[in-house]
DNA sequence: AGGCTGATTATGTATAGACAATAAGAGCGG
DNA sequence: CCGCTCTTATTGTCTATACATAATCAGCCT
């Protein structure tokens, strides 16, 4: 399966020093050897084995302080990098068909419920309003609402959403500088049973994500999954933080 | 607010090629300069500017290629860091009070379903089989079922979990490698209904993690949040990554 | 045109050395 | 014992240089 590569020589230190952590055998709160006695041990240059420990500080499985040394840091809170894919790519990639329709479209002098939802204290500006169903091998995958603030992107306006649904539109057109999810059950209202074709009742995945560009919002959208259809998986490491 | 702290050469170097990418400047596919014009730009040595980007070769901002050159990477796919604390830590870092009760404690040899949920292929060995319930201010909070691999965690059958339910207590015991998290969404059972104090059918959003440790799983977990007490909040910028 | 070859260029990794910053420890005076 | 200074160990950053590696490009031969 797995080549034997050349590791760098960083990269094998690196991996023997973080051995050592993950295997248990250097505790929480161990002293690392110095810069030094790595030197000596492994016949390398000082800004060699610097590398290899620098890249596990910036993992964060160990602190160094100065004059004192580097150590291994405590067991960090769990932290999981989710992925959340664009919602075209998330079906194409699983080599299923994919199909949306814009069942609402709507331009309007943001009311005071849009201005809640983008998360923005007060303000005078239009946004665009959009309902779509996303369907994947025919079968409807999510339900989406959005916002989207025209004040930040006017040409939103005048786009028509022919060849990418707004989602996917909006990650081509602009960087966003953070963002922010909400994940949380719901059960399915008349609406949403509806267009999903699920009872009413069903407990639905409902994923809400701001996105926000220097300080102002760029748009909201709630995304409501068929709970029994859908999850979202996450696998990760602690090292790879 | 922020002081003028004299930053390294390097970390002046990346922020300044950061931010005009961030800014759209530099859109994606663009090319950076390579490390000589930086070098003769900043007057520092190529070590310095190679350290810069290669630190936003890491965050996924870059992309480097030899002999062509560094490029600015496209859009990431939506990746985000979700916070899921230890139960404990989360409920007493936000000022309420905690409380859990075991209600249902079994230690028998592995059955079929139980090797499913742990995600092993066969293997004959003991588990322990837990049922947990934490409140919140005195509030039924999560429910939670946990088997536990005795034969990777054999002391877990002659604890208490007195001071520390079993999921706290797991993390202090033993490192982990890797873990998977599948969330979901779930209409309530007769058994979730009684213990949540929700009405039965109720949407939940239920969060399965297996932990893994050198391939073997440790224990695997099934949290059951009543859902409209109970979201995951997780906010984060790209650049962070 | 097609394909081979060698030059060029940019990044990848490594070395040896230097000075700065910081914090721990040693020693000393009161 | 307390507080001061001096020394020293350790990491942080930076320079200058070197060779390796990979990809592109230009030119040459068939």
């Amino acid at each position: 399966m797995s080549i034997a590569e050349p590791l760098p020589r960083y990269a094998e230190i690196r991996r023997e020093l973080e051995e050592k952590i993950l295997s248990g055998e250097w505790p929480p709160g161990h002293r690392v050897p110095s810069e030094h006695d790595l030197v000596a041990q492994f016949g390398c240059s000082r800004m060699t084995v610097n590398k290899a420990i620098s890249a596990l500080a910036a993992a964060g499985l160990v602190v160094r302080r100065r004059r004192s040394g580097s150590f291994v840091a405590a067991p960090k809170s769990q932290e999981t990098v989710l992925e959340v894919h664009d919602i075209k790519a998330e079906i194409t990639g699983s080599g299923r068909s994919y199909r949306y329709v814009i069942l609402d479209r709507e331009r309007r002098r943001a009311r005071p419920e849009d201005l809640a939802r983008l998360g923005a204290a007060k303000g005078s500006f239009d946004v665009e309003a959009l309902t779509v169903l996303h369907f994947a091998d025919e079968r409807p995958f999510v339900y989406e609402k959005r916002l989207i603030n025209l004040a930040v992107v006017p040409a939103a306006a005048r786009e028509a959403f022919a060849a990418s649904p707004p989602g996917t539109w909006l990650l081509e057109q602009i960087p966003w500088t953070e963002a922010e999810h909400t994940i949380r059950a719901e059960n399915a209202g008349a609406d949403v049973a509806h267009h999903l074709a699920v009872a009413r009742g069903a407990a639905c995945l409902v994923v809400a994500r701001r996105t926000f560009q220097a300080g102002t919002t760029i748009t909201a959208v709630t995304l409501t999954y068929p709970g029994e259809r859908h999850q979202l998986v996450a696998r990760f490491s602690p090292a790879t933080r």
